[in-house]
DNA sequence: CTGAAAGCGCTTACAG
DNA sequence: CTGAAAGCGCTTACAG
């Protein structure tokens, strides 16, 4: 082979002695309707085999068909390392599934910009074959434009916006906050406090939802909190705190703070969950696991259905096994 | 905007009233030579905006200018756990760098297919503007393709195939090795054995050859390590062994178990010291760091440089830093 | 059964 | 200063 440029089906054409539209179809696989001989078929294939012949993925892609590449795009700078303990196993269940399924995987990395600079930044996402998405917030009109152009799209963590027309694979957060803080009460407890953080997001919707239907009363969080807080609602009867869960784990971090600030016990004084697991967690710290990884893997399946038009159900929230832990015990008294 | 496709070139042409070349060029950001009509410039910008327009990344790469892609290719599934260790850290470099530089980033996954399968995995690389490659060995051929084709490249780990055509940013074991050893000497230290693995890949020719320019004696590990082999290397007056590191921690799991099946105590009766970092790495073990996460980083910046053309120096070694660790000691006697 | 043509959306000489 | 043309490498109707 000279060195060079490597060899495009107008090569083999010329060598098998055929049109470049005749190549095109016996190395695509015979479309339906069309039939080769079987002689030319296998000069073609021989020549191109001879030749190394590999299509070029930008012009299969421009010329319409598939690249086999899916795109994952984060909305920041990828691999920051406050959301690592979510991004990480998300990234590896999307990598597994998508070699499983011989997808290439496209990382975007979102700019900081400004709208028309981000409106930009997510049409890049056209180079794959549909794309994954991944942040606590959407950014409504480029992702509407892309849902209206029919490109596949595929949401990690459930999703509302656009009047429900945006695919997701997200955790079923209501039911395991919501059975949370059901086996709190099953130990006794009558007076839940929940505490959340100000952002808020599906996410956060979701966990809210659950332990209010189990009974908790809900705390936002907007600064830190003092140990007096706390105190106060011990005062009140309180015997157990249920804390949300973010990429920061701030609302841990406060609340665990204060209640050592207040110099109590636990699980003795007082009895303490987490809806999620607090970043970097040790096992005692009762709450549930998100099951991040098979969420990525699940994405990568719905969105290669999406691309393929498989039929498919696009919207679904996977289960979150709890993690027993040791920060909640019976209530006191 | 009416939904359905995105706007393209022409759209904007026949709103402006100009043609689609002009607005090529303008959109392109006037090239050389090319001047405008600043009312015409403005009334393209304008309604380009107006409709929201972005570059098609792929016919914008067909037509040959950048995808602002680079790619990451790995030989096998990507995400293996045995490299998780080096990897993850390399990954985290070069999306960083990657970011950045306002690239984004393809991971491609190595089929273990046949050798035209690999030739066919590799070639898809060319989507992306250039590739970084990682991995113990080179598949010569389409790598030669590949550099024969001028198409950018950098390995990612040093690489002496193809008549050291390849670039790359790799770590100095060599230095690093020496240096260990060296260290054991001035301990005291006189016979120091070496082990290795018995795959052979430029970073274990490094070590070898580190350790070997100290006065290191090699064995090659081709199996398992009997306690009597150690026992018998002390009666030789061997007072240190120092293990080559892979990905796998083969020596280094292989050698500690035959030091405790021979009953003797580090550092007491014998030093030991790895050749990087034993994989979940308790810091007491004496070695040095690679520099995974600045390869990947340094590995990214060339390549840009590659693909801009810029001048600069196509292979680089990164420095190992020591660490101290607890497993090595005075020699004994 | 196979070829010639048009088109995917852009860039890049080359003419006016 | 701007337009018309060709081309990047492929696919997909549409003719023969």
């Amino acid at each position: 082979m000279p060195p060079g440029r490597p060899p495009r089906q107008v090569d083999i054409a010329r060598i098998a002695g055929v049109s470049q539209a005749t190549v095109s179809v016996v190395l695509g696989g015979n479309r339906a309707g069309v039939r080769m001989a079987e002689s030319t078929r296998r000069r073609v294939l021989a020549v191109a085999d001879d030749l190394g012949y590999v299509p070029h993925p930008v012009a299969t892609r421009l010329a319409s068909a598939r690249t086999n590449m899916i795109g994952l795009y984060t909305f920041r700078a990828t691999f920051p390392t406050e959301v690592a303990d979510s991004y990480y196993p998300i990234l590896v269940g999307v990598e597994d599934a998508a070699a499983a399924l011989g997808q290439d995987l496209v990382l975007f990395t979102g700019t900081a910009g400004e709208r028309t600079q981000s409106a930009a930044a997510i049409r890049r996402v056209r180079v794959a074959d549909g794309c994954l998405f991944f942040g606590r917030h959407v950014p409504d009109e480029p992702i509407a434009r892309l849902v209206d152009s029919r490109f596949p799209i595929v949401y990690i963590g459930r999703r509302p916006e656009l009047g429900g027309r945006i695919p997701y694979v997200g955790a079923d957060y209501v039911t395991a906050s919501a059975d949370l803080v059901a086996r709190l009460r099953e130990l006794g407890h009558r007076r839940i406090r929940y505490v959340r953080e100000a952002d808020d997001a599906p996410s956060s919707q979701d966990r809210e939802r659950g332990v209010r239907q189990a009974g908790a009363v809900v705390t936002r969080l907007t600064g830190g909190l003092p140990a007096d807080a706390v105190r106060s609602w011990l005062g009140e009867g309180v015997t157990a705190i249920v804390v949300e869960e973010t990429d920061t784990g701030a609302a841990y971090t406060t609340v665990r703070g204060a209640i050592d600030a207040a110099g109590l016990s636990i699980p003795d004084d007082l009895s303490l969950a987490v809806l999620g697991r607090p970043p970097g967690a040790a096992p005692e710290v009762t709450g549930f696991e998100v099951p991040y990884r098979a969420m990525g893997g699940q994405a990568v399946r719905l969105l290669v259905d999406l691309i393929t038009e498989q039929p498919t159900t696009p919207q679904h929230l996977l289960h979150c096994p709890p993690v027993p832990g040791a920060t909640i015990g019976p209530a006191p008294g």
